[in-house]
RNA sequence: UCCUCGGUAGCUCAAUCGGCAGAGCGGGUGGCUGUUAACCACUAGGUUGUAGGUUCAAGUCCUACCCGAGGAGCCA
């Protein structure tokens, strides 16, 4: 009886019988000789049969074998450095547990639009594979560096009441007969969360209805939020910094197969290091006003001015202190400069743009009821969040980085809707 | 919401000045004992996004609409 074997661990299975449970990626021949191309999810191995090995019947089932068929094939492992991972399976014996039919995503090109109606499918490719891969390192490293600080994982609710920061457009939905809206930001919650635990940190989708058709937006996307007490805002970045380079090398360490696979250069990535330059929006416009480009003073970088910013730097980059008018309301002013706010964003390098934004919170109770008032925003709904000012106000911070964004960064890719199994965009709901 | 580009075979794309609708991949048939997105030969496959219009003649020009792409704004 041979044992189930899965790809990835076929190296340690040299000169051995071992059973191989999966799907047919592709398939070559050469007269009387097969290459089958087998997946199991783990990784991908070349099945090899000559005509005269094996009985007739078998062989032949090689020959109607299509693509994506599921199969279990046992075999002989021998190392060869003709085939494509080093490693084949001289085969012995194959079943086929369901032919399949005329596979839609075939070995050739395919345009995105195809390719994301597919992309139920498409997740079986190697390169869609590799990303998710790289994806799951990412989480798993965010949350191992929280938990292994001490933070507490505290869920914020995805249906919030009306209201909120009130920039960004919100999905509604019907509750109860009464309006709710799909959560665009944990953070609120995460401010109480800090007063209860001192760290905190959530995990979970956030929902912008924006309708921006851009490489780097989806209308559902995943955001990680750490929110801790006593933190100023160069705490802040101090922690924004250690937790990307975490990130980083995590993903160097123990996805560098796949990092190759999708062709991923790696060394900008291992440019990853301490420190951070960090820089203030004013400083930030000086390079802009150095460059010849246009830009109003007081008013928000545009992804271009970003770019161009962050061009000047081979490292991701903080940019602190933007000006406060164009900050949410919650974003604590600067006591050197009243006008500014102890704000924060990481700008990803190679011109991926931002991937962090956070800051220090206003934790004086009148200065945020005169925020509120001023930003036109209805005070009974936040009266519960005026109360984390009431008993015990501390100075406390945060920031929120967005996974698909950070993948995106980190694969190299063209569009952040490859880094999310099923993405939701302005125009795709499905799959 | 605005701007730009696009929609031709199952898929990716060609089609010159308005003049017979084409190729590769995938499918089918046959060949090949080391293939690497294998290769070679043959073969089937079309209401050119929709509705109008101009013209002897429209994939091509005009009008409206639908759908898609990615950029602006907004943001992670």
């Amino acid at each position: 009886m041979k044992d189930r074997v899965y790809i990835s661990d076929i190296s340690k299975h040299a000169d051995q019988e071992v059973k191989i449970q999966g799907w047919l990626y592709n398939k070559r021949s050469s007269g009387k000789l097969w290459f089958l191309q087998v997946r199991d999810g783990s990784g991908i191995i070349q099945a090899v049969v000559f005509k005269g090995d094996v009985s007739e019947e078998i062989f032949q089932r090689c020959e109607k074998l299509t693509q994506e068929s599921s199969i279990v094939v046992t075999g002989k492992v021998s190392e060869d450095k003709r085939a494509p991972s080093g490693f084949e399976l001289q085969m012995k014996d194959i079943q086929i547990m369901h032919l399949a039919e005329e596979y839609p995503i075939s070995p050739k090109e395919h345009g995105s639009t195809f390719l994301m109606d597919h992309r139920h499918l498409w997740l079986r490719s190697s390169k869609q594979n590799a990303i998710l891969k790289i994806r799951h390192e990412v989480v798993r490293a965010c949350r191992e560096f929280f938990d292994s600080q001490g933070f507490v994982l505290i869920d914020a609710p995805i249906f919030t009441p009306n209201a909120c920061e009130g920039t960004t457009t919100l999905f509604e939905t019907d509750y109860f007969g009464s309006k709710a809206y799909l959560t665009q930001s944990g953070q609120l919650y995460m401010e109480a969360g800090a007063m209860a635990f001192g760290k905190v940190y959530c995990f979970g989708p956030t929902f912008r209805a924006e309708k921006s058709k851009t490489r780097r937006h989806l209308t559902e996307f995943w955001m990680i939020e750490p929110e801790v007490a006593f933190l100023d805002l160069d705490g802040d970045m101090d922690l924004a910094e250690d937790f990307i380079i975490y990130i980083v090398q995590r993903v160097l360490e123990n996805r560098r197969a796949e990092l190759e696979l999708i062709e991923r250069d790696i060394a900008p990535l291992q440019k990853v290091t301490k420190p951070f330059p960090r820089i203030s929006y004013d400083e930030a416009v000086a390079i802009l006003k150095k460059k010849n480009i246009e830009f109003e003073y007081g008013s928000d970088f545009g992804a271009p001015d970003e770019t161009v910013i962050s061009g000047e730097f081979d490292k991701p980059l903080l940019v602190h202190r933007y000006p406060a008018r164009i900050k949410a309301f919650y974003m604590k002013s600067d006591p050197e400069q009243p006008d500014k706010a102890l704000c924060v964003d990481m700008l990803a390098p190679e011109g991926y743009g931002e991937i962090i934004g956070g800051g220090q919170r206003e934790d004086d109770l009148e200065t945020l009821e005169k925020k509120i008032k001023e930003h036109d925003l209805p005070k009974e709904a936040f009266e519960w969040f005026l109360d984390l000012r009431r008993y015990g106000s501390v100075p406390h911070s945060g920031f929120g980085l967005g996974i698909e964004r950070a993948v995106t960064w980190i694969c190299g890719l063209n569009h952040l809707r490859e880094t999310i199994p099923f993405p939701r965009l302005m125009n795709r709901l499905n799959p």
